[in-house]
DNA sequence: TGAGAGATTGGTTGCGCTGTCAATCAGGGA
DNA sequence: TCCCTGATTGACAGCGCAACCAATCTCTCA
């Protein structure tokens, strides 16, 4: 019935159905007030056509598309895996699709990734940070759809957000170092610590130490991206120069898992000699021989409670709710500290 | 100048900047034959107002979006993140956006999701596997734009395909194995070896054991999602039963590591007393202290072949071209075998 | 100087669908 | 029996942009 190769559209499952355009519409739409029997023809026609509504025209007619665009920095640990797969464990019971931007940790990328996503109309943006470009916080905050920042909770966000205060998170960690009774500590980061989170965690880790009389000894902060490896590499570069450390902290429970990798193969005896500890609270840390010490946080939640939000948000269900959720963080006591 | 808080479009850019409307259009494509200095009239009122491209428009207008929509089975091993990252790579340097679908390894999961994605009128597709339900592949095969299977290069694309040989790979690594002198060797799965990639890997596994006059001893399949802490269990769990197994070969090398460590932890010898291999080669594979043997595949660059494919054939490039892609495969060699 | 080629600009139409409002129909109470 | 109400169905316009074709303008060359 459709002619050549084209797609059908309503018009054709219209023609075939002998119903109206906009009662087939209702019909895929669910809409209210239609019959069972003209649903019944409209049903049947499209599913002789292989009809499959075009969200696209959808869109543009009602003025919204089905949309959500996220941006996260990196792929390439699991922590913004499992964030997603938190978003879409929402979204999916919905008619929400999820487009996808990796910005590589790299703000102007993010700029150019929020513009881009922007012109696609979406329903909502989750952006990870509370950080951006100039022009990227001024697009974000001048659009007229829900904006979730997640991820961090020290700061302004520019509409609603999710995330844990990584300012807390390093004085904690400091806390529990020094109340381990370690005294000379280090820090080991990566990305160059783009992610302005790290750089808070590591900051108000190094305060707390510095306040309580102990300050930082030595830190070693990799271009790269973090990963084990890198992490294993770093330790032994920190170690080499500084031999007398007896804790280090890092920037995330790869670079820590890499660290642990490198006392055991290097004989230092964990915690003894060496207290280690890490961020995030990954899965992989309960698989290691030694669980290593590190501050847990909600990664799948964080990504629920972001698309949670956003569609209350859209559905006006926001009023009186907070708009700024922290979400919360402890310190898991491994065997490395 | 747009009235309200409505989004500007073309007409209010058109107006502001005395221009007609397809003129303006023109400046956003980048479309040829256009002055400098009508662009720059563009430009200025654009900026003025702060004015972005509706894509949706654009899309229905121009009869195609710039959507491409990527389906993959799990986001809970670094396997598809990766994937993902090469698709992306990819798709970064071009107009094209990704749209995301995760299935969970459930094919009904997947056909609704194709469905759902067709309906965006996306630029292509890239599904993972070779394996759907009857109205999923149904689906595939009829719609016109390009269709890539990737992971798989055991059996018939609908359209497209970039994969490893999991027939191979199971092959190799019995061959690797018994030419390791091993005989009593098992087999430790997870997923319920619902990505019918695994099975094929098995499968073969079995055979090239059973003609080489070793057939498999046991093998224990998980119902839940792979990771290091399943392995781990899992393995504690097979060679209670089976304390003889002189080898274990895992879905992947999560389950490996997993392996791995309760072997470390319970004492065992490996490689002396029990051989371990994996498949995938994932980076955390370096970073243990004993590498475990593995199959490596090229997951971020069958990401960017796909993408590349998927291109090239919207180009027209692709004429001539195999439209079904095999990507190379090898054991890597470690400490466990 | 004038024709012709090419570069630049604009008008009209329609992509496929949904919002809005109008029309129609069935059934119930006065 | 007839009007009124609510449930169904349909007509029409337009979402914001780009394809197509026509108009204009600018050169170049004879």
């Amino acid at each position: 019935m459709p002619d050549g190769g084209q797609r059908p559209t309503l018009r054709h499952v219209a023609e075939r159905s002998g119903v109206s355009e906009i009662s087939c519409s209702r019909v895929f739409r669910d809409a209210p007030n239609v019959s069972a029997s003209l649903r019944a023809k409209v049903m049947d026609a499209a599913q002789a056509l292989g009809y499959t509504p075009n969200r696209v025209a959808g869109a543009l007619a009602g003025k919204a598309t089905d949309l959500v665009a996220v941006i996260v920095p990196s792929m390439s640990n699991s922590v913004f895996p499992e964030v997603l797969d938190g978003i879409d464990s929402v979204l999916a019971h919905t008619r929400y699709r999820t487009v996808l931007g990796i910005s590589h940790y790299d703000l102007q990328r993010e700029e150019s990734l929020v513009r881009d996503l922007i012109a696609w109309n979406p329903r909502g943006l989750i952006v990870s940070g509370l950080e951006h470009t100039d022009a990227a916080r001024a697009l974000l905050s001048r659009c007229t759809m829900p904006v979730v920042e997640i991820m961090d909770a020290d700061g302004r966000p520019v509409d609603l957000s999710v995330g844990v205060s990584h300012t807390r998170a390093g004085r904690l960690m400091a806390q529990h170092l020094l109340a381990a009774g370690r005294r000379r500590i280090g820090y080991v980061g990566a990305w160059a610590e783009r992610p302005a989170r790290s750089l808070k965690r590591r900051l108000a880790f190094e305060r707390e130490l510095a306040r309580q009389g102990a300050p930082l000894v030595a830190r070693h902060i990799e271009p790269g991206d973090s990963s084990v490896a890198l992490g294993r590499q770093a330790t032994a570069l920190l170690l080499a120069a500084h031999p007398d450390l007896d804790a280090v902290f890092y920037a995330n429970d790869d670079l820590g898992i890499g660290g642990l990798m490198h006392c055991l193969g290097a004989g230092l005896s964990v915690p003894g000699r060496i207290a280690l500890a890490g961020f995030n609270g990954i899965a992989l840390v309960d698989a290691m021989p030694m669980r290593l010490t590190t501050i847990e946080t909600p990664r799948f939640e964080m990504g629920v409670q972001a698309a949670q939000m956003l569609l209350a948000d859209l559905e006006g269900r926001l009023a009186g709710c907070p708009r700024k959720l922290a979400m919360p963080l402890r310190v898991r006591q491994g065997d490395t500290t």
